[in-house]
RNA sequence: CGGGACGUGGCGCAGCCCGGUAGCGCACUGCAAUGGGGUUGCAGGGGUCGCCGGUUCGAAUCCGGCCGUCCCGACCA
């Protein structure tokens, strides 16, 4: 592997830097297909922390999970006229099978609304069948221009729910029920807290009659779009043929939602917590919390013995550890290499600290902390680490909230003025909007900013902007606009 | 698909202008020492120079064509 010996600077070339960090922390490398990436374990591990968190959450909520082809008759995905339109440029297509050509086409799944809910056709006959509360976990593939490491690439992996219901507000609880649970997760397992709210018409999902999104602030100041929830309508359900019988008797369509969070996440735990040294992993997400690194020299015995015994009495107390006793590494190389890859925590043992009953720690918040070595009692080391690691994810949320918070500019009144605040640096830029998509595409125009979302009543400013940023007309709404992935 | 750049061991590059036995750094293998912030020394292994064709006694180098990748734009979780 390459190994020059420092990135580039954060500051320098975000791009560079981040292409350079998911590289060394081997979280993923590019592979030989086109605009497809390899998620290699450390990357993998990550996610998979991911998803236990996440699919707990949606099973304490009462949904289940189950599995759909990644096979989808492109009749299918043709019956939804804005769906079509949206996904047909970025389709996968498979026309042959077993040598043959075949009869009808079928895409490799953009996204799984169609076959899903043709299922669900089905299955419902009666509002008793409602509601219909899945989840998949799968891979889903989109053939994008240009891709970056978890950002952007053709094959990614995700969560897809899809749920169907008797009534619009069933569904449109169900849309903010798991906005909310996003939020949540974000908020308290990744510390990337999300502005939450509504997207434009022309920003939403091709075939929803609502998207609420959930868009993050990276450190150069862009956002992520992170998460969405749809509120489907009956979009799907009159297209397919999902109907059921009411209480009343009556035949009815049914309500849908869809919702999906990615691997995309992955990447924005990276831009928004790493540093100049590499990744910094919160915690509850990080699939080693603290490694032990045994000093060694001549006499290894007694110092590899105690390692043991503080990696096995610290996994006792709850904390994923790993031991690297690599004898061909010296400690130096070892620590930029777990600092690399964002280990929240390293413990340091070795000849010295024996004979005191002490070990060393180093805390990776901050590329000078985790080359500070605090010593303490090894029985108090072990017992403060896991509360020291609670204190730390609480560390890298409140820092990613204030940075939000730093680079959000509200009261903005003008397009000039808007222009001139992301120059200076600003994130999120809050104005009024008249509700007219061509303010949007003046705005794109000219800044390269996008409407991100309508922000929840949470994050509106305290005065309420009564003129479009435009100057035309009055504001239906306040909006938040940023440059974006 | 429009604009720009680049394809040489795993990675990063030099060599090309001016044709003559393919080089450097990192990584890798072995041995020894070292070991509390990227450790030394010695000895090694690995490359059809993107592909096809042309010119030439001879092509990484010159010429033509093709392919691929990356960056900037339009799309996107």
């Amino acid at each position: 592997m390459a190994e020059d010996k420092k990135l580039t600077k954060r500051d320098e070339d975000f791009a560079a830097w981040y292409n350079e960090v998911v590289q060394r922390a081997e979280l993923a490398d590019y592979s030989p297909v086109r605009g497809s990436m390899v998620i290699r374990p450390w990357g993998y591990g990550i996610w998979e922390r991911m998803q236990r968190a996440l699919d707990e959450m949606f099973k304490e909520t009462g949904h289940e999970n189950a599995y759909f082809p990644l096979l989808i008759p492109m009749s299918y995905i043709e019956k939804e006229k804005d769906h079509i339109e949206g996904f047909a440029p970025e389709l996968a297509v498979v026309t042959q099978g077993g040598g043959k050509e075949l009869d009808e086409p079928y895409a490799i799944r953009p996204t799984s609304e169609t076959i899903i809910y043709a299922m669900y056709a089905k299955w419902v006959q009666s509002y008793r069948d409602l509601p219909i509360l899945l989840n998949q976990w799968a891979n889903v593939m989109r053939w994008e221009m240009r891709t970056r490491l978890f950002l952007r690439t053709a094959e990614f992996l995700w969560q897809e729910g899809h749920t169907a219901h008797a009534s619009a507000e069933e569904a449109k609880e169900e849309t903010l029920l798991i906005l909310g649970i996003y939020r949540r997760f974000m908020e308290d397992w990744m510390g990337m807290p999300p502005l939450t709210g509504l997207k434009s018409e022309s920003e939403k999902f091709a075939g929803a009659e609502r998207t609420y999104t959930l868009e993050a602030l990276m450190q150069d100041n862009k956002a992520l779009q992170a998460g969405t929830s749809h509120f489907l309508g009956q979009n799907f359900a009159r297209q397919f043929d999902l109907k059921f019988q009411s209480e009343e008797g009556q035949e009815e369509y049914a309500w849908n939602t869809s919702w999906g969070v990615s691997t995309r996440l992955v990447g924005g735990l990276v831009m928004t917590h790493g540093d100049d040294d590499g990744l910094v992993l919160p915690p509850r997400l990080a699939p080693v919390q603290a490694v032990v690194v045994p000093i060694l020299r001549g006499d290894d015995g007694p110092v590899l013995e105690k390692t043991d015994e503080v990696a096995s009495r610290l996994r006792g107390a709850g904390v994923r550890v790993k031991i690297d006793a690599r004898d061909h590494l010296s400690p130096g190389a070892k620590y930029y290499e777990w600092e690399r890859k964002g280990v929240p925590y390293r413990v340091e043992i070795g000849p010295r600290d024996l004979e005191k009953g002490q070990v060393a720690l180093a805390r990776r918040l901050t590329p000078e902390g985790a080359k500070r070595k605090e010593f303490l009692p090894e029985g108090q080391a072990i017992a403060e680490l896991p509360d020291r690691l609670e204190a730390f994810q609480v560390e890298l949320k409140g820092s990613a909230l204030a940075r939000r918070e730093a680079h959000t500019v509200r009261g903005v009144e003008s397009i000039d003025e808007l222009e001139e605040a992301l120059a200076g640096g600003a994130g999120f830029v809050f104005t009024g909007w008249n509700g007219d998509p061509s303010v949007e595409d003046e705005i794109k125009d000219r800044t390269k900013a996008t409407l991100r979302v309508l922000p929840g009543e949470e994050f509106r400013s305290a005065e309420t902007p009564t003129r479009c940023v435009s100057g035309e007309g009055a504001s239906t709404a306040e909006v938040a606009w940023a440059r974006a992935y």
